[in-house]
DNA sequence: TTGAAAGCGATACCAA
DNA sequence: TTGGTATCGCTTTCAA
């Protein structure tokens, strides 16, 4: 008796008609009312519109056109426990290279009716964290994660509240549920293996400061140790990187002794700036001089000097992602919990 | 009596409180019972608890971790009429110069205790109209735009709603609620005055399919042409942009006759693969050859030769745009509906 | 195929 | 300062 809105209504029946539009006004027991049928034949002619009559169908759309009604999700998760909602974890909306991860995971989700809470970590496993605990108030029907690496708190939260995770970007034996990626390892000795099989033995590398790039940057120096080979000649960057630090990042190298060879980047955007730095600085490439990026971003489509780079899936990752983890919130079998989506190390010289 | 979860802790009371901590299954009543206080009580403890006896706090705070409660938000929100949820649509999140944007927006609300939901809208009004529909049953407090172009039916459908809006990156006499933006009507001219005032006299331009920078481009072609300069050296590119279209671009200017002078792109994106064909082809920058961008992107913080660009605060804007979103969700007075963030016209050369 | 009624888990009002 | 109770708007169950 004492909301406001329906003291109003109960005042009599004859205003709620006309202008009474706003958002939420309008409930499903008006459409109801209105199509003269109960609240229950509503939410199926929503849901479920094949389990209703033609006739009562057309009632009840006549009804929520006239209306102006505009379902309440709200409600509608309180009362089915289901949120339609995935909270997804991303290093940085500024990093383009997640973009087209999170970009099919999104529309996919969509196309089955969920939506996804975006979440910003700045490469920072705490403020994971504290978004994990924010977002669980939600109550999230599924997570995803750029990463694997969580607090241990985090995971124990994960663990306890027992939603659906996948992780993505990388591999692991030990996933917290589902994972979609490849081996940062393997990148960083196949890109080894991969330069000193072209003769080349003189090398410098820049590297960010995130995990995974640390990850491929100790396999690849690993490698090249192995061979005997010099590895003194490192530039660490922060991330996310730009097109700056590669420029800087040779000019550094060349300083420190650096005369030419190969350089490895942990991004397709620190290796632009070499590139650009290197012609600059007259070097012939990829004779004098091979770049090697990661992560085949759109923007190295049309590379003349050469860009040799790592290319994976990212669409792949995004979709598959997606779709593991609807078959685990809708209790399907999930075929491959477990997805390697592999990588190449491609050049890039589209002209 | 028929829901499981309800019938097992009416069996007997003592299952609940070792093993059953899976999300949502500790309630707020849960909770209360255990401190023995009210729901209301542990409801405030939580929400306003300044107004509860340090006593009584405590206690309830202990009955908190004891279970491990997260409190719902479904619930909460359906009860207060308050989502706590912002709507944002962006253009694209693979565009990088919405990002910083986007993430002080963010912050802010979070700060407030507003979570926000992204929405991609591809660049088609159609798109957007067709988000914003799904989005309202979420019953978002706010919503907020790149952008002032919307469809008709999307005007309607959110004024109905009478949702708090603001629109951003742009301006215009006829926002729907609030703005903060910029005039790129003014950035088109300011530019092209800026460089004839530098005595250029020989233009070439390239432009992102773009609403906004359309509309730069449509005011920096003006006023060459009131300057009867030729205008006819134009080159126009997909959206996002990306580093090859400007080498890509410079190389087609060039061979329509292009000579140097100036090269007007409307991104920084462009203008770095212009700086760079350019470096390539023997161009002496800025003497030959000047080459404008628009964004004052980070990765262009480290650029020699020369890049003038048009900066202007993406922070500030998204800031901004929460700050007085969130007074008007607030009910309160917003002193300036209307904010005009400004640009300014910059060179990069910082070495 | 349809509908009545009982929740879902919070908040808000009012009274104590 | 505290608590009882009536909602919020929908889905689910069960019976008709």
């Amino acid at each position: 008796m004492s909301r406001k809105r329906k003291d109003l209504s109960k005042d009599g029946d004859t205003a709620n008609r006309s202008e009474d539009k706003q958002i939420g006004s309008v409930t499903l027991t008006d459409v109801a009312r209105l199509a003269g049928v109960g609240t229950t034949t509503v939410s199926r002619a929503i849901n479920q519109p094949d389990q209703v009559a033609p006739k009562t169908l057309e009632k009840v759309n006549q009804a929520i056109t006239l209306t102006g009604y505009v379902p309440n999700l709200i409600a509608g998760a309180l009362a089915s426990r289901k949120s339609h909602l995935v909270a997804a974890f991303i290093p940085s909306i500024a990093n383009t290279v997640y973009a087209e991860t999170i970009r099919y995971f999104s529309r996919t989700l969509r196309n089955s009716g969920y939506q996804v809470l975006l979440g910003e970590t700045d490469y920072q496993e705490e403020q994971e964290e504290s978004l994990v605990r924010t977002i669980l108030s939600r109550r999230p029907d599924g997570i995803f994660f750029i990463g694997i690496n969580h607090t241990q708190a985090c995971r124990r939260q994960l663990l306890v509240a027992n939603i659906p995770v996948v992780e993505t970007w990388d591999m692991t034996t030990t996933p917290l549920d589902l994972i979609v990626g490849f081996s940062h390892e393997a990148v960083g000795k196949t890109t080894a293996d991969f330069l000193l099989q072209k003769g080349i033995r003189e090398f410098a590398s820049i590297w960010a400061l995130d995990s995974r790039a640390q990850l491929r940057r100790k396999n690849f120096l690993e490698t090249l140790n192995n061979h005997g080979i010099d590895t003194s000649l490192v530039f660490d960057v922060e991330t996310p990187t730009n097109f700056g630090q590669g420029r800087e990042g040779l000019k550094h190298l060349l300083a420190a002794g650096f005369k030419g060879g190969a350089v490895v980047c942990s991004s397709d955007t620190i290796a632009h700036g070499v590139l650009a730095e290197a012609l600059s600085q007259g070097f012939r490439i990829p004779e004098d001089l091979a770049v090697v990026g990661f992560g085949d971003q759109s923007f190295s489509a049309f590379t003349n000097p050469p860009l040799t780079t790592v290319r994976f899936d990212r669409k792949r990752i995004g979709q598959c992602a997606a779709e593991v983890l609807l078959a685990r919130i809708n209790g399907e079998k999930v075929p491959e919990p477990v997805i390697d989506v592999g990588f190449e190390i491609i050049e890039r010289m589209t002209t």
